[in-house]
DNA sequence: AATGAATGAGAGTTCATTCAT
DNA sequence: TATGAATGAACTCTCATTCAT
């Protein structure tokens, strides 16, 4: 989940008032893609959200275009963000694994908006879609690798674990972070963990 | 993976020459949407490559919506008349989750447009595309619950496993169905089934 | 001043309505042109003049560019069609270019809106401003070379000659047919020819 | 070519600073004209080429149109200031009308951005681009009626002539000025020089 | 049942000009 | 005098939908 967009040239502000105008329209279109989705979602709404007027988004950013990549590459670094510290805390191997979907599925409950803005860019930015799973998936990869590597899991563990776990951590964001939260974060991440512990087990 | 209303999907046509036609339009339209994304399609694209005028796409369908939801309603169907013959020549317990994948991973990549399609429906028509999931996990959430009625698996099977198994699924169709074929689709499966077996066992 | 442009395909009216369309389009833009400039005339203004719809410019052509082009290569055509057949009825040599001037002084006084088209399509289409005056430079010089080879004007004509006889024609019909007529166009030939008779005697 | 009224050219600066950064801007501004066109250029564009902030232009021009005007009155008064003196060299009669086109083909070879931008003012602002054309030609039918009160050209020289003369000129510039350089500025004038002497004979 | 011209609301984008600092 | 952010009207172009033939 990296940045992966550039800033484009000389739309970097340079006072302060530029920058609460150029976060607000961020803040505005983050609002505006979650609601209406990319091609409803329009320019205008999002600088009458934001309080601009109409040609100070091209200010900031080059096109709509523009503005959705910033906001892709925003928030894979802040879901990034979020996760890493917690599974750095535990203590290793399936508790790891169950740390990152206990903290994600937090910050989904936070975020929903993320699901349509990442999803959305299968279609709007399909390099950005793809790079956000791959490099989420050779982490947990990773991660499994080292567990492998101090015998905390079963020495076979491979790629198809790797999409598998992620898979089931995207769809389970989806449905108790999103839709519903008729079950607690710490519930569903053990139902999981204890899943994992048996299906990995060395 | 549910079909949607048929009633709403267009007026049925009453001649051969009628069916022909309406065919012919939905099949141009899944090779636009797919390629283009529901909102960058455009009817005029789909009646020029279906070789018909452009006003005639209103005779079957009343709307772009309509078309597409039709059209959801088709692949979902799809996707289940071909899986579902699979699951049940299977044994029974984890082989019947084992064949469900296989069967899905070799159906999608015969047809890799069903990602884009599917996926879109969450923006374009959001009832369809809860519906196509839940559906779909009731059924995994049914197979298991026999399955630990005859002892094939854990007791306290439940919900949450059943949106993991999904979710591994469809991010395993989309890696080694739609992006790459590096791995055949019994490999994959293989791995699949071991790691349930282990994580479900009794 | 030969067609340059070649149509844009699939811009073809197939309707006798069309055609009536395309035909208002062409006469509306050539008016807005010719007062406003390529620039300040909107395609807005020439719809509203045409009295159709905005949207249905665009069923008869690509873009504000095209129906310039398009309206370019008309008139291009309308003068040479106008001005030929008055020079071929003069017997020869010089009185073929005094045939020629007067004939496109009458043709200017007609359609004053000509030299504002041509003019501006040294910005807007250079291409084509550079071949409307190449090719008739190249019809003067070739019938100035006819008029050699056959002893009516001196041996030594040359290329020169032909950009100054067109530099004259341009501007005389610049002052004497659009901005002011007080001088008939069979008098400003008059003393044109008498000129030329002597600048190119034998 | 005359000049334009001073008084709207712009606020005249007060201090060297400002000197400096009006003739920057008048400098850029000659060059994005004449690349871009009027329209197409923009302010923006010229105060980056001139290295200054965009605000910075009103300090200097009231508004788009005048920059633009003060270039033509430039240019204008630069075309003058370099042919006249060559005419006044000349002995007098056509040796004057040599003078006078040589010396212009030569400025024209080094100063090709006039052409477009003069032609221009047809659209940007015609009483500009009369007046340009009308004191030309009054300077060359002054010099014809002087030369023929000395018996060096025929007695009838009137207006036409003049007209035809400046047309001359005017094209022969753009093709042996701008557009190519395959002759030599001297033998060109002598071609038309010989031609005049001829047709203008007393 | 089929055609294709017509419609017009609405989109993204540009840019001359203003203004607070 | 210089800066650059802010403004909003105006533009070109798209396209789902309607309708006369």
């Amino acid at each position: 989940m990296g940045g992966m967009a550039a800033e484009s040239a000389g739309k970097e502000p340079r006072t302060d008032r530029g920058r609460r105008t150029r976060r607000a329209l961020l803040d505005a279109a983050a609002a505006e893609f979650a609601t209406d989705g990319f091609h409803l979602a329009s320019i205008s709404a999002i600088t009458r959200r934001a309080g601009v007027a109409l040609g100070s988004f091209y200010t900031y950013f080059d096109s709509k275009d523009a503005i959705f990549r910033a906001l892709v590459s925003d928030m894979s670094e802040q879901v990034r963000d979020h996760v890493a510290p917690a599974i750095r805390a535990a203590p290793g191997g399936i508790a790891r694994e169950r740390a990152g979907l206990e903290s994600f599925l937090g910050f989904v409950r936070q975020h929903k908006e993320i699901y349509r803005i990442i999803d959305e860019a299968e279609f709007v930015d399909p390099a950005s879609f793809r790079h956000h799973y791959a490099t989420t998936v050779d982490r947990i990869a990773h991660r499994l690798e080292e567990a492998a590597a101090r015998g905390e899991v079963r020495a076979d563990v491979e790629e198809v674990h790797a999409w598998a776990i992620m898979g089931m951590n995207v769809f389970l964001g989806l449905r108790y972070g999103v839709w519903e939260e008729d079950r607690s974060t710490a519930d569903v991440a053990d139902v999981v963990a204890d899943f994992l512990a048996r299906g990995l087990a060395g």
